[in-house]
DNA sequence: TGGGACATGTAAACCGTTACATGATTGA
DNA sequence: TCAATCATGTAACGGTTTACATGTCCCA
């Protein structure tokens, strides 16, 4: 999935390793998240496979940056992914929620802590969400925003899946910690 | 992740791989899911490292059963994680939204009808998640379920996060849905 | 001079998915 | 007799995580 998530992002102009990286910690952060080993690593690969294509810059600086340009190849690649719809739901993997299902013989208070500080971490999830929304792709710079117009209602959506997410979990998390709490 | 869950399970009673397949798709689809394949491999990982044992049983009919049962070690294990609070929230990971992240140049009615479809999944399950909060744990006796009451908050709290989670994409899908529809 | 941001990589381990593979029992 | 369910496994691949590893630039 990275693979795709590479390859939109240099649809919109070419970029370095390091761009990509800040882009995703920025923007794909609330559906999609990945280390810099692995955007390296894949980079790497999808040149292998003529998708994309790099060039090494030295700078006036002495700091040598590889930039990424999507091909031809890979420009037909993105396209017939994005054409190919999804016909399944991707199964849940929330580890909380596995330990919550074993937790009954967890001293009670134990489980009210974890539940405490998983509020206060989803807390902090939303109110960097509703930042976002108010001003994504901080990244881009306003020209390019203006250039992407067009993506912008795709991105908000994205966000607002992260924000309604975040309230739903807390709210989750609070109707628990009040039922734990009645034990 | 998987490897508590079998803990857990076995912490019950003593079970085999497809016993433990049938609870995993009943029971905990809705935070984990995985494969018959998995579950036999990581039994026997289990095994060789003491935390559970097996009996190969010969029952009336022909049919081989491999029961495994939950050693003090293993016990001990599983109490340890339990004991040792998430710290973290697990990174979200959807497929879905980095499709309508970059979908700003695909035809306006090829995302609609993925996204509708997407709607009739979630629909379903939803549905059978109501289901499964009206009777839960029905691979167990009904006099093991009572044995277990303690677990019962428990076990619905999660379910009741699966149903908020799919009410909550249902919502999504359908305001996004209208969004797209009036561009 | 020290820390933080910039910048790029490799290697090993781990986990999960897909495909391959087999065979018995039970009820329609 | 055919399909569904019961029952258990192996192998290969691919993706993700963790740890190791290095070096520059810039500002306080």
């Amino acid at each position: 999935m990275l693979k795709y998530i590479l390859l939109g992002f240099l649809k919109y102009r070419a970029m370095t390793g390091y761009e990509l990286k800040s882009l995703i910690d920025e923007s794909t952060m609330h559906f999609w998240h990945a280390y810099h080993s692995q955007i390296y690593t894949t980079l790497r690969k999808l040149e292998a496979e003529g998708l994309v294509s790099s060039e090494l810059e030295d700078g006036d600086d002495h700091l040598t940056r590889r930039t990424y340009t999507l091909t031809e190849v890979g420009r037909a690649e993105l396209t017939a992914w994005l054409n190919t719809p999804l016909t399944e739901t991707v199964p849940e993997k929330e580890d909380l929620l596995v330990r919550i299902f074993f937790s009954a013989e967890r001293p009670t208070q134990d489980v009210i802590d974890e539940l405490r500080f998983q509020r206060q971490l989803h807390q902090r999830k939303l109110e960097h969400y509703l930042q976002i929304s108010r001003a994504p792709l901080q990244d881009f710079s306003a020209e390019e925003r203006q250039g992407r117009a067009s993506d912008l209602p795709f991105w908000t959506s994205t966000i607002r899946f992260g924000i309604e997410y975040e309230k739903m979990y807390l709210q989750w998390l609070d109707e628990t910690l009040e039922q734990i709490e009645r034990l």
